[in-house]
DNA sequence: TGAAACGATCACATTCCTGT
DNA sequence: ACAGGAATGTGATCGTTTCA
């Protein structure tokens, strides 16, 4: 057993068990990438691939269980690279944030400008994903930190730590009957249209809980990334929008 | 049904490691 | 430094599957 069986297999799944694909991202040939499944199979007697004839269909189920340990040990090969690039060059190298649209453009700003002023020389790289693909990102060690609001928590092969906490706040026009109200309560919201994040993003799941907890029904009328894009719908009459602060 | 795509296998080449 | 062997990779080819 060595690592470039185990990059294989991953290759393999990642393109959808075509080992013409899986050999060409791995820059080898197709004949080395199938007598390296063979070979592996054969060491550990049991067939990791789903055969129909010569194709590759699937992994079978031990070869999903070795799947999910290749990737934690590709990622924490990776790691140990890492670690020694760390030592070796203190203050340099790149650093991989994956996030969100709103985390990026609301909450990191202040972040990065004061990472950049302590860390000059290193480079950052801001990938915008949703927090599903965030979660992904991080266990392929395609980033090194993941920023997020949904989904990451519950990810069991992922850390992860509060980073801040932040409220929803209701927009309406200046002259709509909820901007009278000195208090507002989940019903005087829920009896009008409602614009806000799209599922999945910036808290989403917390509001439709809040609502789910209440036993009321929420008119959605639109969803949106960008507080922005929910503000200036809201001007417009569309609905009552709901943001972070 | 035939062409194209694909995986398996074989023979051979290259690289790396080990013992002398 | 060198020889021998193991490990690894490649190209050619064949059989199977897919699809128009």
């Amino acid at each position: 057993m060595n690592f470039q069986q185990l990059r294989i297999i991953r290759e393999t799944v990642r393109q959808n068990y075509n080992l013409t694909d899986a050999s060409a991202a791995l820059f080898t040939s197709q004949s080395g990438v199938s007598k390296h499944i063979k070979d592996l199979e054969d060491e550990l007697g049991v067939q990791l691939f789903i055969r129909k004839g010569k194709r590759l269909l699937g992994l079978t189920e031990p070869g999903q269980s070795l799947l999910g340990i290749v990737e934690r040990m590709l990622v924490d090969a990776d790691n140990i690279k890492r670690l020694a690039d760390d030592f070796n060059k203190v203050d340099e190298g790149t650093l991989t944030i994956a996030t969100t649209h709103t985390q990026a453009r609301y909450v990191l700003p202040t972040v990065v400008s004061a990472f950049k002023q302590r860390f000059p020389k290193v480079h950052l790289v801001l990938q915008q994903a949703s927090p599903i693909e965030i979660a992904e990102m991080l266990l392929h060690g395609e980033a090194d930190i993941g920023i997020a609001t949904e989904s990451l928590a519950s990810e069991d092969n992922l850390a992860s730590v509060p980073f801040y906490q932040w409220q929803h706040s209701i927009i309406t026009p200046l002259n709509h009957p909820l901007a009278a109200l000195t208090e507002v309560t989940l019903k005087d919201i829920a009896a009008y249209p409602i614009i806000t994040y799209h599922g999945g993003f910036t808290g989403r799941s917390k509001i439709d809980q809040a609502f789910e907890d209440a036993a009321l029904d929420v008119d959605l009328v639109m969803s949106a990334l960008d507080a922005d894009v929910i503000k200036t719908y809201v001007e417009l009459g569309i609905g009552v929008g709901i943001v972070n602060e």
